[in-house]
DNA sequence: TAAAGGAGGAGGAGGAAT
DNA sequence: ATTCCTCCTCCTCCTTTA
């Protein structure tokens, strides 16, 4: 079952909290198990999953009430939910009666969030218990015979206000963990990383299943130091008639992919945008039921990748319904690129419904369609994807932007939004690198897909920056670091432009000298073939913010260089 | 006032052929 | 190296509706 958005605004939070994701520590982030206990009937049960509650509230709520309707179990657990989050964050330091009345005050259906804001505003003597907090924990972790490296270790991770009890959990686990690099040997990757990524190096490139080598085409390479000036040392590859692909420019020479060694000093960066990769690539690289164009230059080590564990592959994962009703001329396998409106092509959806019955289909009909991603709901009837399912195909908790203003504005969120899985694919080479937590300079953040991408790789963030101008967006962002218990620095800032060098040597300074990563794509409004009013490359209004991508990097890495010598 | 609806192709990528 | 051909695009803006 599929919970409609229609205009009713009550709706809007009910997936809010549902976390459905557990730890684990050999494979990270991977779904609640559906089939442990359960006493509710399946179909019950999966309608529930389906209306983005975990398992393990499932079973809380089952717990408390007697096998009622599913109905009444999901009025129970959205009753749970609006409990767990605030008192987990003024555990022990507010009575439930003062929690109580702040939600009164803020309104029923204010966000967790704005009610937290709300407290603090109200009790500003919550901050300075906090600190203190803080010395008192450290001072008996102290007289428990702890190091001050090893308190301040796990402070950094957990928090001043973590209990006790988590603290000492994780010191003594990590001293009976497997010795780990607690400062990772950045020189031995980054020369490991360039004799690896010699042009022509047979370790850069990788098997497919057809059994032919190719290239790694998932890792572009750029020379950031001609992208100041020259947007066109994008090109990632010289094509077989001599033009360009992706980023290139027509009636330009192609330019190296090779990444030159001023590239290579930290901080570690990830770029994201629009560029079509060879076929193939993409199905071999990542994780997801769409097919996306995408590219990324980056300088993270490529050995030892790891997948989360992989969400729907097909529209028929996706849409397990479909398969009973489709036409047989619909032989879909993966839907188009997930677009961030609803698209023109959605008017074609009766043209294509009177086909239903017919062996075949007019082929621009067809064309319309695939565009629109329209998936049959019954026999002969089509429909757009829910919210909730494009969610899950960019990766994402079911929910996770139930805080933004309107369905409208959470599918355009989607749409502008990073494939979780394809983007943890490649960050997952850090989760080695930082175990004791990782400093993110995150820009063009949207909804976070770097965020959720480290978050369910199990990366822990100790210091993470998000620079996004959507309100939305940050609801979102703030909805998730509450939602997924973080325990590191949270800062959300407006806009890239006026992040200045004296600002990111304030932030490099509270992160404890710079960043290890500076990820972000920025946008492609006027690259994308959408685009008929303003496809004007990289120099427009909304795409030229990469040249500040570009800055902030720049700064980063100076920064870094200057309190390194 | 905010959200939803609706109208609007050029042009690049990438095959495959000569 | 050139030409032909097929496929498909992280979209913008104006109007209507609630």
């Amino acid at each position: 079952m599929l919970v409609e958005y229609g205009s009713s605004s009550e709706s809007e939070d009910e997936y809010d909290d549902s976390l459905s994701f557990s730890f684990d520590v050999e494979d990270g982030y991977k779904m609640a198990d559906d089939t442990a206990s359960s006493a509710i009937p399946r179909s019950s049960r999966n309608e529930l999953r389906a209306m983005g509650f975990s398992s393990s509230l499932i079973d809380r709520a089952m717990e408390i009430s007697d096998c009622g309707s599913v109905e009444d179990l999901a009025s129970k657990i959205l009753a749970m939910q609006e409990h767990t989050s605030l008192e987990d964050i003024f555990r022990g330091k507010l009575s439930e009666e003062m929690i109580t009345n702040a939600r009164k005050e803020c309104g029923a259906n204010a966000q967790d969030s704005a009610i937290a804001d709300y407290i603090f505003s109200q009790h500003p003597d919550l901050l300075r218990a906090e600190e203190a907090s803080d010395k008192h924990l450290h001072g008996r972790l102290k007289s428990m015979g702890f190091s001050d490296e090893q308190i301040a270790n796990a402070l950094g991770l957990f928090g001043n206000d973590a209990k006790l009890e988590d603290v000492v959990e994780h010191i003594f686990a990590k001293e009976a963990a497997p010795r780990l690099e607690e400062k990772p040997d950045l020189a031995r990757i980054y020369r490991e990383w360039d004799e690896e990524s010699r042009p022509g190096s047979s370790s850069r490139r990788v098997d497919t299943t057809d059994g032919k080598r190719k290239r790694e085409d998932d890792t572009f390479f750029a020379n950031f130091d001609d992208l100041e000036d020259n947007f066109d040392g994008f090109l990632p590859e010289q094509r077989n008639q001599g033009d360009g692909m992706g980023f290139g420019i027509p009636g330009q020479p192609p330019r190296s992919r090779t990444l030159p060694s001023s590239s290579l000093p930290p901080p570690f960066f990830y770029f994201e945008n629009v560029a079509v990769m060879p076929r193939g690539s993409w199905e071999d690289s990542t994780a997801s039921s769409q097919s996306s164009p995408r590219g990324y230059v980056h300088n993270l080590p490529v050995k030892g990748r790891r997948a989360l564990h992989p969400g729907p592959m097909t529209i028929q994962e996706l849409v397990p319904g479909m398969e009973n009703v489709r036409p047989p001329w619909d032989k879909r396998v993966k839907l188009n690129c997930i677009t961030t409106s609803s698209d023109r092509a959605a008017r074609v959806q009766a043209s294509a419904e009177a086909f239903y019955n017919d062996d075949d289909v007019d082929p621009q009909v067809f064309l319309d369609m695939k565009r629109a991603n329209l998936v049959w709901r019954g026999r002969g009837i089509l429909a757009p994807l829910e919210v909730q399912e494009l969610e899950v195909v960019q990766g994402f908790d079911v929910g996770h932007t139930s805080s933004g203003q309107s369905p409208a504005e959470r599918i355009k969120a989607l749409g502008n939004a990073m494939q979780v899985h394809t983007v943890a694919w490649h960050l997952s080479v850090l989760g080695e690198l930082f175990p004791s937590g990782i400093r993110v300079l995150s820009l063009f953040s949207g909804i976070g897909g770097i965020e959720v991408a480290l978050e369910k790789l199990g990366i822990p963030i100790k210091f993470l920056v998000s620079v996004e101008t959507s309100a939305d967006c940050h609801r979102v962002l703030r909805s998730w670091w509450h939602r997924t218990r973080q325990r590191g620095t949270h800062i959300v800032l407006g806009d890239v432009t006026e992040l200045s060098r004296e600002r990111i040597e304030e932030l490099a300074a509270r992160a404890g000298g710079g960043f290890d990563l500076v990820a972000g794509g920025s946008p492609c409004n006027n690259f994308s073939g959408n685009n008929r009013t303003s496809r004007t490359g990289i120099t427009g209004d909304k795409s030229r913010l990469f040249f500040d991508y570009v800055r902030i990097l720049t700064t980063v890495r100076s920064i870094m260089a200057k309190s390194a010598s």
